[in-house]
DNA sequence: CAAAATTAATTTGCGCACAATTGAATTTCG
DNA sequence: CGAAATTCAATTGTGCGCAAATTAATTTTG
């Protein structure tokens, strides 16, 4: 087939297709995932990234808007109102940073303390339904962490 | 499978963290890629579904609504409007299918057609700035669509 | 010090994604 | 045959994702 030079003015039509595009996979995989997660995550009445929200807090609490978009890679007007159903639902709390106005601090409630335990579950049952060690896993993702950064490093400056 | 890896009680408190995720990595995978054809997309007034949709009537000229959405794994619910919108830019044409009045026939227009040259050069610009070879490439699609495969296979598909 | 620039979060608008519902056409079968 | 079931597309409602505009607080600077 096609296992040529990294660049090769010659790309073959096949090319186009869709099985053939690395970022199609990426797509399909992360839909994927998202269907796989839904049912598991239903039963809090979670998203996602909702989820992935919680994740970042587990590991550190009481984070900024700011901060943690910086974590999973959102802007405030995603996560302005995804924070805002957290909230309602009864996962975290939200306040002004006393000294500095401007910012809203994110913090963990007793209940969203302690989701933590029962998500472990969900890590497991997605583990297992990816089919895949947790050395084949690492090894996806950490190919998968270059590329991101590799794709990302060609905007800022252009 | 049984055993593995995959089935340990033993789990450690740092797989909870983000960066050690894999569907965070694909998660983080797709934005990057979102983000990185985005302005290449613009130039011709589309955004990346809508480019996939393309890309797959390029393969396959003149499919029903629901062909297309097998082949891109999206429903009616999004291709309804999506298409409606790919119409107004002049990229493609619905027509009901005379043969049978419940389907609905999109076909390329002049126009949609003569955008498959240019998307070579979206391939490439895309392919230069994810930073692999193609042997790379192909290397972590197929490991993307095995991964999408056994995820999938966990409900409906059967 | 006050004006200007910067920063943080919210809001608005558009489009994708998906579940659930609707409506019309076709197929099945009693 | 005709009623029921099925199929396909479109529609509705909720939430994510991002850009652009807005508002308020802080920092810079003139």
């Amino acid at each position: 087939m096609t296992d040529k030079a990294t660049h090769n003015d010659t790309i073959p039509e096949e090319a186009l297709a869709l099985g053939q595009q690395l970022c199609f996979a990426v797509y399909s995989a992360a839909h994927a995932f998202n269907r796989a997660y839904k049912p598991l995550l239903d039963r809090f009445g979670l998203t996602y990234p909702q989820y992935l929200v919680l994740l970042a807090l587990w590991q550190q609490d009481e984070m900024t808007v700011k901060r943690i978009g910086e974590e999973i890679g959102l802007d405030s007007g995603t996560l302005s109102p995804l924070l805002k159903r957290l909230e309602v639902a009864g996962y975290v709390a939200r306040q002004r940073d006393p000294g500095d106005e401007r910012q809203v601090i994110v913090r963990l409630t007793e209940k969203g303390r302690g989701l933590k335990r029962e998500a472990f579950g969900i890590l497991m049952d997605i583990g297992k339904a990816s089919g895949c060690s947790l050395d084949e896993a690492g090894e996806i993702r950490e190919t998968l962490h270059q590329l991101t950064r590799q794709l990302n490093s060609g905007h800022s400056a252009d």
